[in-house]
RNA sequence: UGGGGUAUCGCCAAGCGGUAAGGCACGGGACUUUGACUCCCGCAUCGUAGGUUCAAAUCCUGCUACCCCAG
């Protein structure tokens, strides 16, 4: 009997997922990964409820569990590159990178040490073997589709992971988990860094990032406020910036960020044309097949998502070197470096890049 | 010091005798496995002390503060 060792978070996803698992004879082992060890606002160890959450789920699908802890893997490869990016003004996505380093590498190793084919997670996603090479494709929920956060993976990886719940509706997950009894199928869906979970983002931030003070300023150069500093901010951001009164009366965003001078670049109007590109220059670029799909200095027809959940973009990209120039065909709204550009094409995710510069439309040549 | 003006929520700002608009900020919630955005809800008795009136933020008077002009 194949052995798949299903992750478990405590939550409804991945519960059903190694209920499925069992349901089709697997023989299923259940682990809980600690990987992060902190209260958190309420001085509440949210982990140590999910580990009982799965606890619970294992007896009631009649698995063994474990719990392993990868916290010093997650320090060393995710957490320690998330506040390096912070430091150098960018805007880092933690959990593209635990899904490569921790759940589909360490844990990984792990279950396999365990005597395991495959592993499971609770992710909205979908394999399939295509010219018997296997493709991340999106989730059918198109609602709750995960891909965007498994982009960094490789067929090597997607090769010993299944997604149980890749094909269902999430609706369909929580009856599912319902009907079976699960105690956790009406929690509430996780949100917050994987792992650490959510939180007050500055107030965090803080526990680790020194403060910069400087000032928030107009384009034209007028100053019209104070900042705490500039790793505190994102682009595109309009709360917490503390400016009211001033100007037109519209909301202020957070344009740009000047590293150089410690000065926040500020402007109001959700839609202030500095917030706009449809140029963006990435790196890099990692793609699931190995290599890009088109070859260097060629441009290459696909779609983007330059954030979760957003709704697909038409994209032309060009690698050349390291650089993946990316020309979207429509204006894109505070795209951030540091943040990631996923590509698809069709309900296939081909793999993505790190922006690092997006070029104001206005500046068009 | 003399003359004039203004004082309404943290900020901007309606109101002009009939029982406090709105925007921004802020707080809470929804959405969301990053950070954001977005959406919903909440949020003042009118500088102060008196007076007139059935009724005052709105009229009158004193006081206080700030602003402008003058010299």
């Amino acid at each position: 009997m194949e052995r798949i060792v299903a992750g478990m978070s405590g939550g409804v996803d991945s519960s059903v997922a190694a209920l499925l698992l069992k349901q089709q004879g697997y023989d299923v082992v259940g682990v809980f990964m600690k990987n992060w060890d902190e209260k958190d606002e309420d001085g509440v160890c949210t982990s140590t409820a999910d580990w009982e959450d799965v606890q619970d789920v294992c007896h009631t699908i009649g698995i063994p569990c474990y719990s392993v802890n990868f916290e010093k893997e997650y320090m060393d490869r995710v957490f320690s590159r998330f506040l390096d990016e912070y430091k150098k003004g960018r805007t880092p996505n933690p959990d593209v990178l635990c899904n490569r380093e921790i759940k589909f590498k360490a844990f990984l190793e792990f279950a396999e040490k365990l005597g395991a084919e495959k592993i499971s997670t609770g992710h909205f996603v979908r394999t399939e073997m295509r010219e018997s090479r296997p493709v991340l494709l999106r989730g059918a929920d198109t609602n709750k589709d995960q891909s965007y956060f498994l982009y960094m993976l490789k067929e090597r990886q997607l090769a010993k992971a299944v997604f149980p719940v890749g094909g269902m509706l999430k609706s369909q997950v929580r009856a599912m988990a319902r009907d079976a009894g699960l105690s956790v199928s009406g929690k509430k869906d996780s949100t917050g860094i994987c792992f650490i979970g959510e939180r007050n983002f500055r107030a965090f931030l803080q526990n680790y990032l020194p403060a910069m003070p400087g000032d928030m300023r107009t384009e034209a150069g007028e100053t019209v406020g104070r900042h705490i500093g500039l790793a505190y901010y994102t682009l595109g951001q309009r709360k917490g910036l503390g400016i009211g009164g001033r100007g037109d009366g519209r909301s202020w965003f957070v344009l740009q960020k000047d590293l150089k001078n410690n000065i926040l670049i500020v402007g109001q109007g959700e839609d202030h044309p500095s917030l706009y590109s449809n140029r963006i220059e990435a790196s890099e670029a990692t793609w699931i097949a190995g290599a890009a799909p088109m070859p260097e200095g060629v441009p290459f027809r696909c779609t983007a998502k330059f954030r979760y959940r957003q709704p697909d973009q038409q994209v032309s990209i060009l690698q050349s070197g390291d650089t993946l120039f990316i020309e979207a065909d429509e204006p894109q709204r505070a795209v951030t470096p540091g943040q990631s550009a996923v590509f698809y094409q069709g309900d296939r995710c081909l793999g993505g890049a790190i922006v690092d510069t997006a070029i104001p439309i206005r500046e068009k040549r």
